[in-house]
DNA sequence: GCCGTTTTCGGCCCGACTGTTTTCAGTCG
C-alpha cells in the first residue's frame, strides 16, 4: 500500500507543532505547515510522482529540503526527523494545543516548569493548583483551564453544511434586531462552501460595534461567552459550534469580508500580493502608506492586487490566484445554470413521495426534467422495483406526461430513468430489454463494498461496458464522517466513463458530496462531465441541488462541465452511446 | 524552510482580545 498523500501531510503537521512547542523559528514552523497544507490538495499521489522522478521543487511551498524529506517518506513509509524531535518534544503535548487557550508557548512552559507531557499530566496539576504558580499563568488561567479540562470532549468535530444552515439562520434573523446595521452576513469555510465547517463566522458592518457584541453574546443559544470586545466576540452555542463576531465600518465591509472569508492561505498569498506592490491589506481595507485606498467592496480589494474578483468557493490557494492573474477563471456553475435533476425516488421504492408529487415540485423549482430514478430488485429492503414493476412505472410517467405537457405548455416532463444496482460481477440488476425503454440509466453499488480496490474497479468499468448504462451514480459511496469511500481507481473509473460516453454524479446529499471537488476538479481537468443530482426521497430534497452546486463551484466546474445544464434535446444527445 | 519584476540573502500577513503585566506576550482567526 503506497503513502497517501494526507498521510505525508500528517507527518509535516506534526513536524510543525513540535518544532512550534520547542521554540524553533516561527518561519521554519510555518514552512512545514504550508507544505502540509498544499499537499492534501494536489491533485496527484506524491508516491507516483516520487516514482516518476518528477521534481518536486516544482511544487508550491516545496523546497529542497521538504522535497527530499518527501522522497524518504515514500520511500521508507517514515521520517528520521519526525523521530527525532518526537525524542525531544513528547508528541502527547500536541493534544493540549487541541483544548483551547494554550498555545505552543505555554504548553511549554507547562512542560519546562511542570512536567506537564499530556492532558492527563495538565489535569493534575490543575488539581494540584500548580499552574498559577508558573510565570504567566495567573489564577484565571488556571480557572479557565479547570473548566476547559471539565468539559473536554477530545478534538472538535466539523458540523456539516446543511447544519450549519440551520443554526446560522436564526442567529442571523435575531442580530438583524441591533440597531443600526447596514450589512451581515456569514463568512468563512460556510460561505466557501466547504463539506463540514468548523466554526461559524459572522460579519456586521454597523457603526456601533459594542451594542452589536452586546446582543450577540446574549444571544438564547449561548452557552459560553469565549471572548466579547468593542469589535469582535466568540461564543459557543449549546450545540457545541463555536461562533464568532467581527463588526467592521461600512467602508470596510468588503476588506473584512474577504479577510473573514478566508482561507487563512488565499488571504495570506493575498497579502502577500500587496505587499510586493507597496500595499498593507487588512480587514479594515488596502492602505498605501496611510491612505486607504480600497476596501468597500471585495471587487476593490481584488483589483487593488491587479486581479478580478475571485468566487469565494475556489478561495483556497490551490492555483485560483494565479488562474485568476492569466484571466483563466472558470465562469462557475450556478444555480440558474440547473435544468433538471437526474437522480430522484418516489414511494414505489425508499422515496417518501408520488410520482405526480415529486413532478409538481420539480417543476415548480423551474427545471424542464426530472428523471425518476427509483431503485432496482436487488435492493430488496427497499422493495426495488423488478422488471414488471418498473414496466408499470413507465407506463404511469407516459400518461403522466401527457397530462403535464398540457399544464405546463410541454416546458417540463419527467424522464423514465432507473438507479439499477451494479451487482459484484459488474452486471447490471435489470435486463437490456426494460432498461432500453428508459430515458436514461444511472447506476451504483450498495453492497460488496469492501471489494479490493481493483475488483471494485472492474466491477463498475464492466458495468459501463453495458451500453445502457449513463451514470455513475455516488462513485465512490463515502459518507461524511461515517462511511470512508470504498476503494476504488477513480482515475481510472473517469477514464472508462470518458471513452465509453458515460458520465459520473456529483451526489448533491449533503452527508454525500460525493464526488470530492478535487475529484470534481480532476474530472474537469480530463474532460469529463458530471451530473449534479440530488438523489432526492422527497420533494424537499430537491432542494439540496444547492449543496452540490457548491461542491461543484469548489471543483471549479462551469455550466458546460455539468451535463443537466442543457436543455432536454442537448442532453438526450449526450446521453446517446454509439 | 521557502522564495525571487528590489533580492540567491533577507525578508516572510495583519489586527483584536485576554490575562498578567505596568508596556506586552500569547493566542486566535
Amino acid at each position: 500500500m503506497t503513502i497517501q498523500n494526507r498521510e505525508i501531510a500528517a507527518i509535516f503537521e506534526e513536524i510543525a507543532d513540535l518544532l512550534e512547542i520547542e521554540g524553533a523559528e516561527a518561519f521554519r514552523v510555518r514552512a512545514y505547515r504550508e507544505a502540509a497544507g498544499v499537499i492534501p490538495g494536489l491533485g496527484e499521489d506524491l508516491a507516483d510522482l516520487v516514482a516518476a522522478g518528477a521534481d518536486l521543487t516544482e511544487l508550491p511551498s516545496v523546497g529542497e529540503a521538504i522535497a527530499k524529506k518527501i522522497e524518504v517518506i515514500v520511500e521508507t513509509g517514515q521520517l528520521p526527523q519526525l523521530e527525532a524531535v518526537r525524542q525531544r518534544v513528547p508528541p502527547s503535548l500536541r493534544e493540549l494545543l487541541h483544548l483551547g487557550g494554550l498555545g505552543p508557548k505555554r504548553v511549554w512552559a507547562l512542560h519546562e516548569g511542570l512536567g506537564v507531557a499530556s492532558l492527563a499530566d495538565l489535569r493534575g496539576a490543575v488539581e494540584a493548583g500548580r499552574v498559577h504558580e508558573l510565570p504567566g499563568f495567573g489564577e484565571k488561567t488556571e480557572a479557565q483551564l479547570r473548566e476547559r479540562l471539565a468539559r473536554w470532549q477530545g478534538p472538535s468535530s466539523r458540523t456539516p453544511l446543511i447544519e450549519a444552515e440551520g443554526l446560522v439562520r436564526p442567529l442571523l434573523e435575531y442580530l438583524r434586531g441591533a440597531p443600526g446595521i447596514a450589512d451581515l452576513t456569514v463568512a468563512g469555510s460556510f460561505r466557501r462552501r466547504r463539506e463540514t465547517v468548523g466554526d461559524l463566522d459572522i460579519l456586521v458592518a454597523c457603526d456601533d460595534g459594542g451594542a452589536v457584541a452586546e446582543r450577540f453574546v446574549g444571544y438564547g443559544a449561548v452557552a459560553e461567552v469565549l471572548a466579547h470586545g468593542e469589535t469582535r466576540a466568540s461564543v459557543r452555542l449549546r450545540s457545541g459550534i463555536q461562533v464568532d463576531l467581527r463588526v467592521v465600518p461600512t467602508a470596510s465591509w468588503g476588506a473584512a469580508l474577504h479577510y473573514f472569508t478566508g482561507s487563512k492561505a488565499h488571504n495570506v498569498a493575498v497579502r502577500r500580493r500587496g505587499v510586493e506592490r507597496g500595499l498593507k491589506i487588512s480587514e479594515y481595507g488596502v492602505y498605501r502608506g496611510d491612505e486607504a485606498i480600497a476596501g468597500r467592496t471585495e471587487e476593490s480589494i481584488y483589483a487593488a492586487v491587479g486581479l478580478p474578483f475571485i468566487a469565494p468557493e475556489l478561495r483556497e490557494d490551490r492555483g485560483e490566484i494565479e488562474a485568476a492573474e492569466r484571466g483563466a477563471l472558470p465562469a462557475l456553475v450556478t444555480p440558474d445554470d440547473i435544468r433538471g435533476d437526474l437522480h430522484a425516488h418516489t414511494d414505489a421504492t425508499d422515496g417518501q413521495d408520488s410520482l405526480a408529487a415529486m413532478a409538481e415540485a420539480a417543476a415548480a423549482l423551474g427545471y424542464e426534467y426530472l428523471a425518476i430514478t427509483d431503485h432496482t430488485k436487488h435492493l430488496g429492503v427497499v422493495h426495488g422495483l423488478d422488471a414488471t414493476r418498473l414496466a408499470a412505472q413507465i407506463d404511469a410517467i407516459d400518461r403522466l406526461n401527457e397530462r403535464l405537457a398540457e399544464q405546463y405548455q410541454g416546458r417540463f416532463q419527467i424522464l423514465k430513468a432507473s438507479e439499477v444496482d451494479i451487482l459484484e460481477d459488474g452486471s447490471l440488476d435489470l435486463p437490456d430489454e426494460i432498461l432500453a425503454r428508459l430515458d436514461l440509466r444511472v447506476a451504483s453499488i450498495h453492497y460488496k463494498f469492501d471489494l479490493p480496490e481493483h475488483r471494485q474497479t472492474e466491477r463498475v468499468i464492466r458495468a459501463m461496458d453495458n451500453r445502457h448504462f449513463n451514470i455513475l451514480a455516488h462513485p465512490t459511496g463515502r459518507l461524511i464522517g461515517a462511511r470512508e469511500p470504498y476503494a476504488i481507481d477513480l482515475e481510472r473509473v473517469m477514464r472508462a466513463a470518458l471513452e465509453r460516453g458515460c458520465f459520473l454524479e456529483l451526489n448533491a446529499q449533503p452527508s454525500r458530496l460525493d464526488l470530492t471537488e478535487l475529484a470534481c476538479k480532476q474530472a474537469k481537468e480530463l474532460g469529463l462531465k458530471v451530473a449534479i443530482s440530488t438523489d432526492a426521497h422527497s420533494r424537499a430534497g430537491l432542494e439540496m441541488m444547492r449543496f452540490g452546486i457548491g461542491q461543484a463551484r469548489r471543483g471549479w466546474l462551469a455550466a458546460d462541465d455539468v451535463i443537466n445544464t442543457r436543455p432536454l434535446a442537448a442532453l438526450r444527445r449526450l446521453l446517446r452511446r454509439d
